[in-house]
DNA sequence: TGAAAAATCATCCGAAAGGGTGACGACATT
DNA sequence: AATGTCGTCACCCTTTCGGATGATTTTTCA
């Protein structure tokens, strides 16, 4: 399935659907010139397959200004002892950055402290599972666990994980 | 090529392919009947439309994540000196025995959520390793759980894991 | 602008985990 | 004696994990 040099695949997609869109809109031409309102259906495809790329888009170009964010606008506030649940985690930063643990780990870290498997994980960051499971690799080393229920382990008493 | 920021390169990709959609379109209506250009001028029209759609949602739910972030990124940093954590931690047996997870099963559940394997399990339960997995497989079972981090995330939500 | 860091993806392989089924003995209840 | 629960163990099979390695792309930063 593989390979296909990876070179810039973006350009190499974009390509793709544009020209199957393309080869799409002549075939039909010749198919369906006849038929008046099947340009409705094909429209409102077109509509929908181009909504969701746009999202995936959209997700995709602020994705990494989000990580960003969340490691800077950390700010610290005193909490009184007795505040009962302490509901909005934050991870403990500074044992993050000794550890050298980025926040993509981080972020699989969590997901799999909430039970989710590689595959799960993988299709909530839209990334495949083999990164995942880099991630995860990296983070265990870090963790000096060799399982994900350790790596749970080890991250809540670091204060990691909630 | 560009000394434009990289971080806008996929939309400047995305209105390029747009763009030699369009040309391609146009150029095409030039070779076939003059009655169907329109359709794919209006597909285009739709695809782009909705694209810059799709982006627009991206970027709003993107954003809508951020701002929640924003607000629940809170740290407490000096609690001070909390009760020394009363570590004994009774397990919700009313939870348990509804449930219907027997001693041994909560026993097996408790070492899994230290992040042992089976066989380290059964090592110190003194039993056979495929008598952790039973063991395991009926805890899951009662618990809902597909895996033995989703079981543990399952047993501290109702409180019969520490 | 160029080096470093981070993120992404793949492949191979062995180990661990999980599902299903069946079975047996101990023990308590009925 | 019959029944039921619990703990124990085994076998087979599939899926998931984890380790090791190499590569490319993207982002950050000096």
């Amino acid at each position: 399935m593989d390979t296909i040099p990876i070179m810039k695949r973006h350009v190499l997609i974009f390509g793709l659907v544009g020209g199957v869109l393309i080869a799409t809109l002549q075939y039909t031409e010749y198919r369906f010139v006849v038929i008046e309102h099947s340009v409705e259906l094909y429209s409102a495809l077109v509509a929908i397959l181009f909504a969701a790329f746009g999202i995936w888009l959209g997700l995709r170009i602020t994705r990494n200004r989000e990580t960003i964010r969340e490691t800077v606008v950390v700010r610290e506030v005193l909490v009184p002892a007795e505040a009962p649940a302490p509901e909005p985690f934050a991870p403990n930063t500074a044992q993050q950055q000794t550890l050298g643990i980025t926040a993509r780990e981080l972020e699989t870290l969590t997901l799999i402290a909430r039970g989710f498997s590689n595959r799960e994980i993988a299709t909530q960051l839209f990334v495949s599972e083999n990164t995942v499971k880099t991630h995860c690799a990296r983070a265990f080393d870090k963790l000096g666990a060799a399982r994900r229920t350790q790596a749970v382990q080890r991250g809540k008493e670091l204060g990691l994980l909630p």
